[in-house]
DNA sequence: CCTCTATCTGCACACGTGTGCACCCAATTT
DNA sequence: AAATTGGGTGCACACGTGTGCAGATAGAGG
């Protein structure tokens, strides 16, 4: 007389699921989680009988048997929320929940370090066991944090940013290819006819990306067999106001240039609105570009032309890893690739 | 002979502490949990060991008993990364999580609704148990989903933007005060001396909240003795075009009008633009307002005056209302919060 | 000396799931 | 007919933690 029970309050959980198919608890198991073990007809009858219920397997005995929780952590950092990155940032952190998703993961979003302790979410995160691995947006986790994910086993991907501390380590990174951002760029100021350019590269210590962006655009004026002397890379305080200033201040130099790479499109932006009140026509007179494909560089006057980082490839590729890392029994060994960006045609160039 | 135990690889366990201070697991559980049970000295060997080895309590087991996980889940509305709000909404977001961190949360961030096979990503979450209840900022939550949070006897609170679905039903809103500040933005427009003004809402069919701003501007406006009809409403197409737009379109009433309400940063931000073109001087000619208080506004030409929602301050009443209705035996019965808004005074009012 | 109370600790079970092992039954082989 | 094989299932334990209950110890009072 097996059979009519009536489950447990609460949600179902297998061994209710069992008492209905008048079966071991542990065949439930099985045949839910396919295992080879179980006949096809009994796999089939509890599989229906677990979509009846809306059943889903508890996670959290679950973790406790299998040391696994189906959630990565996002480790974010706060202070990229000025407002350049904070559209793409925002974008990008979109695209990585989606990737995820159809991984069936699941993404709790960290600050690195506790802004008022100073203590780190990541090593905290770690020993409760509360993350399966992290995807990193950060250029400076700690070395600590990184030998205790290594120590406990966890995984992790970086994305855009790498902390200085593991430069040679053999971590994932999936990286924006900056130099033939920088390429691509000059490339289309040369190719509408630009023969003197100049790149404004963001701050006074810029760091690694713009550094690699000007190489690009370096690289490729040299190539091109037009001059390319030291003077043409300037340096442009970050956001708007920056790129106001930055025609302001070096008025005479753009006078007798026709091309400017500007590696950010906010800046390039103000540059833009500068230019229009000092009565340069652009792209008549003057051809610009820019850096991003933030929202920005579709309002601006006239619409930027712009690189557009593959945000879509670069999280894609990320969490493939990640989850080959996760899953795979003999994953390959790490990589850093380096994701190609694209020249967005607008009107300034 | 108690005493001399080497601890399991992996993390410590409160049975290996146990071990080490040579009394039950049980006793540990109590002292790291506070239990009245516990001596004070007992209390403090165990605690000091607890913390030699860098115990943390494993989460999943911890969960199994209790039933509980520590995790929130914060339903984001992806629609909602268009270019005005993607701004305001990230920084809503990073004041969320900031929060919930000093409460001492994590927040795993979901997509409501699986974009291609439209399941609820609420009411998996639910099922498996693996959030503790939800901050939701979404407009369209279907009533089924608040049904099984309901009957599962999870918390939810809601910022800004409330379902159709559950307007009559008690739950916890945290909203912006339209009302006022469509009556905050009319105000600064008559102080400045405008006798003629209108507003811009944006879309063919508002939305409630814009509503509410026009509302509270046309009270306003009434109340100070001037005219107000209904043509002084206008509607304004979304992003910078709309407001670029706006201003072609109905260029002979604004010749006949002193000063503008818009009800969103970015429309403002084109709006301005199209004046400039004009040749019409902000504020001198004509004054402008406009709503979020987006990083443009900062950019704008001139810097826009405009109306910053308390983010902070919704973020940090929707926390601690949700931590209440978690933690608190007796909680308050639901409320509905309007949250009073400000004025930033820049230079275009 | 015994009893009673107060204070502290240990035992054993529970939470929901996964898995090694033994077992059972039917089909096949000897 | 007996022995062997193999597919399918159940038993029992484990994961790490929380808690009701019983029991131990010690001090106080009769």
């Amino acid at each position: 007389m097996a059979g009519i029970h009536q489950i447990s309050p609460g949600k179902p959980t297998i061994k209710d699921i069992a008492r209905l198919a008048g079966v071991n608890h542990s065949t439930v198991s099985r045949a839910l989680n396919g295992s080879p073990l179980i006949s096809r007809e009994t796999r089939r009858r509890i599989q229906a009988l677990a979509e009846g219920l809306n059943f889903e397997f508890n996670e959290g005995a679950r973790r406790l048997k299998n040391r696994t929780t189906g959630i990565v952590g996002v480790v974010y950092f706060s202070v990229l929320n000025d407002f350049r990155s904070s559209l793409y940032t925002n974008e990008l952190f979109r695209d990585l929940r989606h990737n995820l998703e159809g991984l069936g993961l699941d993404a709790l979003v960290v600050e690195a370090y506790n802004a008022r302790t100073g203590a780190s979410n990541i090593a905290r995160l770690v020993r409760q066991g509360k993350v399966d691995g992290f995807v990193i947006i950060h250029p400076a986790v700690r070395r600590e944090d990184y030998r205790l994910i290594a120590e406990h086993g966890l995984p992790a991907v970086h994305i855009h940013l790498v902390s200085d501390d593991i430069a040679g380590e053999p971590v994932d990174c999936f990286l924006s290819d900056d130099v033939e951002g920088g390429r691509i760029a000059a490339r289309c100021l040369i190719e509408s006819g630009c023969r003197r350019i100049l790149t404004a590269q963001v701050g006074r210590r810029p760091s690694a990306e713009f550094e690699r962006r000007t190489r690009g655009c370096r690289e490729e004026v040299i190539q091109s067999n037009l001059e390319f002397d030291e003077h043409s890379i300037l340096t442009v305080g970050r956001g708007y106001r920056g790129g106001y200033r930055l025609f302001e201040k070096h008025r005479e130099l753009f006078e007798r240039c026709d091309g400017v790479f500007i590696q950010t499109d906010i800046a390039a932006f103000g540059f833009l609105n500068a230019l229009s009140r000092a009565g340069i026509a652009v792209p008549e007179s003057m051809k610009v570009v820019g850096y991003d494909d933030s929202p920005v560089s579709v309002i601006s006057m006239p619409p930027l032309t712009t690189i557009h980082q593959a945000r879509e490839r670069l999280t894609e590729r990320a969490c493939r890893r990640l989850y080959s890392l996760l899953y795979d029994d003999h994953p390959a060994p790490a990589v850093r690739e380096f994701i190609k960006p694209r020249l967005v045609l607008r009107e300034s160039c």
